[in-house]
DNA sequence: GTAGGGATGGTCT
DNA sequence: GACCATCCCTACA
């Protein structure tokens, strides 16, 4: 695994200090297939904070963060930008789901793949096509497209500047409510079957749906401003340097000529809940 | 771990 | 009626 992806890759880890983003694991997490020591970047914040300040209880832990983190949604100016841009612009970045219970479930993005609409004959916009399916996809920049696929699975997309254009999110690395993720991904599965590793919860454009509950309704929600769903910051990521982020070609679309082979498909280097790698494109972004 | 094949039903033409 | 921005399971190395 590369610098970079270790540094995303602090899922689960108990911190001690206030300003720390993961939460305690459930007792019952299956952790194998996950980074088991904290990184460097992360040794060099944890060794700056107080090593003697008090501990809070559970709670109070729990209530600091998401008050703390709250500030670092991020706001409709953040998705105006250009197709491509905001595709890279997400690695790294947090979906926050909010369920109606108050549980928030949380996953670092890591895999994404740029839809430019128009000219791109991959997109369910190509050629300015507009249906009632695709709306979402020529609204206001962070507007979500939700749309059913193979009749069974849902995919998440977030419209971006440009005429129909948006941003397929593909992969997650699970940070918070890996139990109910585990739990709501299980649902759709064969009964019996093994318990998913953490880094398999979300490693997939319809996984990422069931592992968050995000349902068809969601269509149409304004990602800026949504109650039960938005993007967050991470203050304590290193800034992503270019030769973190493989482009490769995206996934799926095979028969749409030459636009299935653009590299419009955007991934963190060596990071294990990537779907799909694409060995080929990481020698060439080397 | 990876490759191959089957399942599935909404959307579009 | 064909297509499809996927996933799961099984078999095999």
């Amino acid at each position: 695994m590369t610098k970079a992806a270790k540094c995303f890759c602090m899922a689960g880890r108990k911190r001690k200090t206030p300003g720390a983003v993961a939460l305690q694991p459930a007792a019952n997490d299956d952790r194998r297939g996950d980074v088991q020591d904290p990184p460097a970047p992360l040794k060099s914040i944890l060794a700056q904070n107080d090593p003697d300040a008090e501990v809070p209880s559970e709670i109070e832990f729990s209530y600091y963060f998401k008050n703390d983190r709250r500030e670092h949604r991020l706001g409709e100016d953040f998705f105006d930008q250009p197709c491509i841009g905001l595709a890279k612009a997400f690695l790294g970045k947090v979906l926050v789901r909010r369920c109606a219970d108050g549980t928030e479930l949380r996953g670092r993005i890591v895999e994404t793949e740029a839809y430019l609409g128009g000219e791109d004959k991959a997109s369910h916009s190509a050629g300015g096509k507009r249906t009632e399916r695709n709306t979402a996809m020529y609204m206001k920049p962070g507007t979500i497209y939700v749309y059913p696929i193979y009749g069974v699975y849902l995919c998440t997309n977030v419209s971006s500047q440009g005429e129909g254009a948006a941003v397929l999110l593909r992969s997650l690395e699970p940070l918070e409510g890996q139990p109910l993720m585990r739990q709501l991904r299980a649902a759709r599965r064969r009964e019996g079957a093994r318990q998913l590793k953490d880094k398999e919860l979300c490693n997939g454009p319809s996984k990422l749906c069931q592992a968050l509950n995000i349902p068809r309704c969601f269509d149409r929600r304004d990602l800026a401003s949504d109650p039960e769903v938005w993007l967050e910051g991470d203050p304590e990521a290193s800034p992503l340097e270019p030769r973190d982020v493989v482009s490769a070609s995206r996934i799926g679309i095979d028969s749409h000529g030459e636009w299935a082979s653009k590299p419009l498909r955007f991934y963190l280097r060596g990071h294990p809940c990537v779907s799909v790698v694409n060995k080929e494109a990481e020698r060439q972004t080397e």
